[in-house]
DNA sequence: ATTATTTTGTGATATGTGTCACATTATTTC
DNA sequence: GAAATAATGTGACACATATCACAAAATAAT
């Protein structure tokens, strides 16, 4: 257990004047705990003094819309979960939900501010972590909203490949409601769509595993809608 | 021109550490621009090393999408404007246009992230705006994909007449073609809703003047798609 | 003022997707 | 391991909205 702050990648990141005694800080006021997928590692609603970092695992961000929850964005570790939850409000404005096994830091919030205020180089990692992420957001605006199911489909597949899984190859963390949830189409769209990339060549699924054969032609239905 | 930065929104806040030396350093290294209506004020794709602040006017975001240029919020001054943009790239990742007439100031990026540096409240006032802006986007986000042209037209509405303008009476600011985009939804449904709206009697037009009549219907609307 | 351009108004039609319905697997749960 | 629950597959159909096609106003430009 000893030293796990200093192995955190944001710690790390800062770690040129982030001093030995503020790791020690960090060190006796976090708590690690593990999520089995499925579990809940931010509850909207509920309050909370803590940042979240994510340390393994991936999940899901969602929040309630006026008619169902709402997933806007699927994160990997190592990453801040609870950024914009914490910094407005004791209260959790959404929620997050392992969608595989993870591992969380638990910090206490006084501390952590503590720190970025002690420390420049952690507070504008930050700031510029808050700026990717709203950066991000704008851009899945203007995507989701102008292309149709097949072009969001083929974005989540291949955000799964490159940018969670690494590789061309992969189990499927969520449902495909969960899919369609996220990008703006019904469970049924999501399915048709995928046999419809199944009977092209385009991917093959056995259960959850899918493997990408025609990757370039995916890009191009990314591309084009 | 004299102590305008004294009379900055963002600085007042953080008046009781910025001392009067940074108050100073901004004032040397910044610079008052007016911007008529239909001007950007930031553009995709350029070179900046500015940080922007509006300090008065009204102006939508927008940012390239995969076929046309998508708005993805409207902004009021007194705010940050540039802060996600500049933070992460020298380059503008998305445009800012004035869609009123707008009073903007450009800080010099280097003076700015030194006050970051030196101020504690001013960066943590910072990671709040950004923090704040976040949480809108996903709610947003929610918002727009799960409700229909109606309710969101509605929401538009009620956004010019509360947060806006805050009056019942307003001209709108944008074209109904941008309100579509804005909204995902085509100039011609929103021309329609519109005019279901005045038939309804749930709203006046008067060109662009605009007079909610019945707000308690249109939050309803707003609220049930 | 007169032309050019952008906005607005409204029908007719096409179409992508949602919804419903039900069968068939997987996956939990006890 | 049986029962219960959740996740998939797939057809038929409905419907909200996009698109197309013009006409009429309203603004901007010369």
């Amino acid at each position: 257990m000893k030293n796990e702050c200093i192995d955190c990648v944001c710690v790390i990141k800062s770690m040129h004047t982030l001093q030995n005694c503020q790791v020690e800080e960090l060190e006796h006021n976090h708590a690690v705990v593990k999520f089995k997928k499925g579990n809940f590692i931010i509850r909207q609603g509920m309050f909370s003094t803590n940042v979240v970092f994510l340390r393994k695992g991936v999940a899901k961000i969602h929040i309630a819309g006026p008619y169902r929850e709402q997933i806007v964005r699927l994160v990997k570790g190592p990453t801040y979960l609870g950024l914009p939850t914490t910094f407005g409000d004791k209260i959790n404005q959404y929620s997050v939900t392992a969608v595989l096994d993870c591992e969380a830091c638990f910090i206490d919030l006084n501390v952590f501010k503590a720190i970025l205020d002690d420390n420049r180089n952690f507070s504008s990692f930050i700031i510029q972590a808050l700026s990717k992420s709203e950066l991000e957001s704008y851009r899945r605006c203007a995507n989701r909203t102008q292309k149709q199911a097949r072009g969001n489909l083929a974005d989540v597949l291949l955000d799964f490949s490159d940018h969670i899984f690494n590789s061309d190859e992969f189990f499927l963390p969520i449902s495909q409601s969960d899919i369609g949830n996220w990008v703006d189409a019904s469970r049924e769209s999501i399915n048709r769509i995928l046999s419809e990339f199944i009977s092209d060549d385009i991917i093959a699924m056995n259960g959850r595993k899918i493997t990408i054969k025609n990757k370039s032609l995916l890009q191009l239905i990314s591309q084009n809608g």
